[in-house]
DNA sequence: TGAAACATAGTTGTCATACGAATTTGATGA
DNA sequence: TCATCAAATTCGTATGACAACTATGTTTCA
């Protein structure tokens, strides 16, 4: 076994055995080495693996601890890497998004109280208010992850924040196309947050299943276009 | 920015901007450290962190090479660290596998052929003669992964394969819980092949459903009795 | 007495160098 | 032409040194 595989078995056991819980601080890297019998370079690869991964900090000058370990949080270190997937895997992200948004959305509606809806209408106010490609995006981003709060499991939220960060980046090119996408976007919007304020799951999950699904024929018809833009280019090579 | 920051955000940008395919080849350690203007600890360090997230593979002696870029094996990387979730944790992904399980199952329904349904069958047969864990654990995993590669949905099934990892790893220690377990388990696969076999998304889905729910149950229990053991032994202390 | 400033020890961050281990490549020879 | 071996390339590991930062205890001053 290499050395790395030796640091990063011995730290994930020391955590899987319980010997390091939630919020512990680590040894030092020093005392580590010595217990684990490998050097420095190969303990701090190791370290940053778990880190990169959501089960280490590392706070300078002071040392590396456990993190609280919430399911969130791993899977949010995935929003680092989801961004360099190609088009393809984006249309295999977006067929998750269209399963776990409706169910969030009806756990809302179940769940949501008066004051939040307002919230959230407020939000739309603006979205519709807004030409702003960039504040439309962050508010839209805003919308749909107080609805998987309101859901109340925040795996769930993290999961739906990873993969809608992907879809999220695309700006659509052509001005017609875009405009005639915020038209479908904002009444969708409307529908969902209607199946919320009347407190009905079935409904709510209808518009958010619809309003992915919506999402999901832009995708595909922007990836359409790109990959025969690349089809053509190789043949010109 | 850190000297570490420096070559991971370089790293990323190098694939985000499509100078590095999937597949490539990156250039050398020593390349790659005059270019960022890190040395070559902090670069490696770096790589060490994509290679955990499932974006680089490093082979020793050849090189570093950018993954294929597969959603499903990004997901994949939660694999190492989905094991050292506290209980409170898995109870939050087993409602993400009450979500996507029973997806999978409708996807499958309409798309499984007789022979993977005769395979599944002698699968079943071969669960419900069993009584050593082990074997039954095995199979139980193999039942579940067969339905959701027939889902299609690649990302999919490696998202329901971590998710169902940490479920899988418990063993129930009440030899009459577990004999229960066993009998309701069995009970389920059942209902699901039938669903599957009558090429019914919604029967499928709903004894998916049910199936799911089972587990939920027992994990609440014995998460239960968990954290009472641990509650009496903090009072002790 | 209280608080601010400082000094100190401990820890992580970074770099440079050296050599071992595995692979790849090219030369050599039959 | 093919097999074999040697050299070059590349990653893996270890060590030493110092900078940067934090935490803690001490001193100093108001």
């Amino acid at each position: 076994m290499s050395a790395l595989d030796t640091a990063l078995h011995g730290l994930r056991a020391l955590i899987a055995d319980g010997e390091l819980r939630p919020g512990d601080r680590l040894p030092s890297e020093g005392e580590l080495c010595e217990t684990l019998g490998v050097s420095r370079g190969s303990l701090r690869e190791a370290i940053r693996m778990l880190a990169a991964l959501g089960v280490l900090e590392t706070r300078h000058g002071s040392g590396s601890y456990v993190s609280e370990l919430r399911a969130a949080d791993l899977i949010g270190s995935l929003s680092l890497t989801v961004g360099l997937l190609p088009m393809a895997g984006v249309l295999e992200l977006t067929e998750l998004r269209r399963v776990l948004e409706p169910h969030a959305a009806a756990l809302a509606a179940a769940r949501i109280d008066a004051a939040t809806i307002e919230e959230l209408s407020g939000v739309l106010d603006e979205i519709e208010a807004s030409d702003d490609f960039e504040l439309h995006s962050r508010l839209d981003h805003a919308f749909h992850m107080t609805i998987s709060e309101v859901a109340g499991n925040d795996a769930l939220t993290s999961l739906i924040d990873v993969l809608r960060s992907r879809s999220r980046a695309y700006r659509i090119p052509d001005a017609g196309d875009a405009a005639e996408l915020k038209l479908h976007s904002d009444a969708g919007h409307r529908a969902i947050l209607r199946g919320l304020a009347a407190a009905d799951p079935v409904a709510a999950s209808a518009a958010a299943s619809a309003h992915v699904a919506q999402t999901e024929y832009w995708v595909r018809r922007y990836t359409d276009t790109e990959v025969r833009a690349e089809d053509s280019s190789a043949e010109s090579t």
